[in-house]
DNA sequence: GAAAACAAAAGTGTATACACTTTTCCCGAT
DNA sequence: ATCGGGAAAAGTGTATACACTTTTGTTTTC
């Protein structure tokens, strides 16, 4: 791989924590990635630093960079948040509805069925968490878009809900449930369903700790 | 200065912008942050990507970094974003009330007042704001405090109002409010005050743009 | 044979070097 | 006098160098 500014490492990084592709603890020294990216240490040590921010990695002093491995308090906090921040952001949305959103959201809806009957496991994990940040960007608050970005990468390293065919689907109808109560514009319907819905997801929480793959440059080859 | 870790200039960048010593738009040139800091520019370009990921600081490609100047479009998506996530913090931390929290806010609160009442401009300032960091704290949600913490930063870049004795005076009499229809686990009428507070906030928002200071040391050097 | 001690290897943390870009400023042309 | 051009200065972006810390592996000692 080569030519790649700090922000695609973050990118590539990022993609493979969220995918599971690197396990929480698992180490990333920094010349290995430099040779992997083709890059100095100086963009590596950038990237986790950013990383670090995103709380996908966590520094340790004089140690180095691993794969963060967020306690269960930790995982239970960051679902709180969401709930706090996206039921309210539910009530909002409901409140300045329009038809052209709900087919956006119909739209997207459809994708992730899409992935989920491809089974294309990467796909369908991106994309039930974008329906989140769909919502967020169609009320034209980036600023909530971005947050909720973090949240849901920090959520997807922690759960792996979605690496089962079951839950996916699960996930994938309870979308399917708030859009409908959105476009009736029932408000508490729809407030509420996102509260479950959350709920659900928060309860699929596995705290099986695996093995973690030590081979940081497979991991990252395969995509 | 000396012997600064890359945190310690974080903290000190982050107090100096909050506290419009540093202004919007002020151009944060690496080697006289080095020089000031008596670190090398690895240590500065280090604390200056920290603060852009908190929106502190924006970095412009090959031209360098300056302190942000937010949008009016974009500090109502911060604040937008702050009541949806503070109402329903008020709403949860109601549900779990005690009084040794309750004594704990009023302490709070009594020590916002004293600030205010020295005329200690910058000290009311991160108060009136801790106030609220405060709440997800006693809620034990690090993650909601750590989140909060960095809107509000953003929002004492955006807001002069702080500035004002009258309108800090305002602030503190609406967290007693606050306060009190907790003790009194009046749900509703917390969750209400707390939307109205973060309103006024708001309405207090001035986008005058003063002349920019350009002597960094100076600003920083102020503590 | 297990544990402690030391040496070598690997890795992180900070400074510096250098290429390349942007800004500044001077000078000449109109 | 103002505008345009171009060289010098200042500044950013990335790589490299080196000191210091942690890890690892080996040897020594009990």
């Amino acid at each position: 791989m080569e030519s790649s500014s700090t922000s695609l490492i973050v990118q590539a990084l990022t993609k493979a924590i969220v995918e599971h592709r690197l396990h929480p603890g698992s180490k990333l020294a920094e010349q290995k990635l430099a040779d992997h990216f083709g890059v100095s240490r100086t963009l590596v040590r950038q990237a986790l630093l950013q990383l670090s921010q995103h709380q996908l990695v966590t520094l340790e002093p004089a140690r180095g960079a691993f794969v963060s491995a967020p306690s269960v308090a930790e995982a239970r906090q960051v679902f709180a948040v969401r709930r706090m921040l996206e039921s309210e952001m539910t009530r909002a949305f409901v409140r300045q509805v329009t038809p052209a959103k709900i087919e956006a959201l119909r739209e997207h809806v459809a994708q992730e069925k899409h992935a989920i009957l491809q089974e294309d496991a990467p796909g369908r994990t991106e994309l039930l968490g974008d329906f989140h940040v769909r919502l967020a960007e169609l009320m034209g608050n980036e600023v909530l878009a971005q947050l909720l970005s973090q949240l849901i990468s920090r959520c997807a390293l922690i759960t792996l809900m979605y690496q089962t065919q079951g839950a996916a689907e699960h996930s994938n109808d309870e979308h399917g449930e708030i859009v409908r109560a959105m476009a009736a514009r029932n408000e508490d319907l729809a407030v509420r369903l996102m509260n479950e819905h959350l709920l659900h997801v928060e309860e699929n929480l596995t705290f099986d700790r695996q093995p973690p793959s030590h081979d940081i440059s497979k991991a990252l080859s395969e995509n």
